[in-house]
DNA sequence: AAATTAGGTCTATTGTGATAGACTAAATCC
DNA sequence: GGATTTAGTCTATCACAATAGACCTAATTT
């Protein structure tokens, strides 16, 4: 299931307060994007269609986790960092620093993902 | 700058054997991605143009890292992710392991990123 | 000199992403 | 019962991505 940025943004609007009415997300869509209704239903259309929303009696939810849609987004540029995650991190952080807590609980995440 | 996904394409290979001469760039991309001459070509002047790599007596190089296109390509992503990191590499990994050896040069990494 | 090769451009096709205006159908209000 | 709101579809435009065939030019080979 291939997500396009826009569909992307509209997930976004989804995942941070479903379930939520169509009706609302219009609202809300107009709000951060400025987008207008039919845009809307039309993006809104598409993931129900690919399966990655559902709209039932106006009630709009996901049916794909964020982690999963990170995972596929991030396919090429992956194969291009040549599956080295510290290039990938290089690339997400950008010259950005952390702070210790993030820091720390960075590395209880890779420990999770350690094997053995 | 904005790198469409087959120009990334055709940059990974640049990056690889840079510098490297446009004919052999042709063969390459035919060895890999099958692709014909002129759409090698078509790709590469779209690089050019953007000042993403130069082709000068023949001999093409890159003008950008990796890195920077890293970060470009991700930025919708690392939206949708909020800038969690973790939620980012949870989508790199996508339920892989790493090994210790991965997991202390990441773990490196981190400190070399983290404040103070 | 004619033929071949290497480097490169120009044009074209096909697909799809982003966006929205016009319209319709059902429910609700006055 | 006509007017308004709400939900949603249908059609369309514009841009740009992906891909490649036909063609051109300069150098080299035969």
């Amino acid at each position: 299931m291939k997500i396009s940025d826009s569909e992307l943004k509209l997930l976004e609007l989804i995942w941070k307060s479903e379930p939520i009415k169509s009706g609302e997300l219009v609202l809300k869509a107009f709000e951060t994007y400025d987008w207008k209704k039919s845009t809307v239903y039309t993006i809104l259309k598409k993931l129900v269609v690919k399966g990655a929303v559902k709209n039932e009696d106006t009630m709009v939810s996901s049916l794909v986790k964020r982690e999963e849609v990170a995972a596929k987004k991030t396919e090429t540029i992956k194969k291009s960092c040549g599956g080295s995650l510290p290039m990938f991190i290089a690339a997400f952080l950008d010259n950005e620093k952390l702070s210790k807590s993030e820091a720390e609980e960075l590395k209880r995440l890779i420990d999770s993902f350690t094997e053995e």
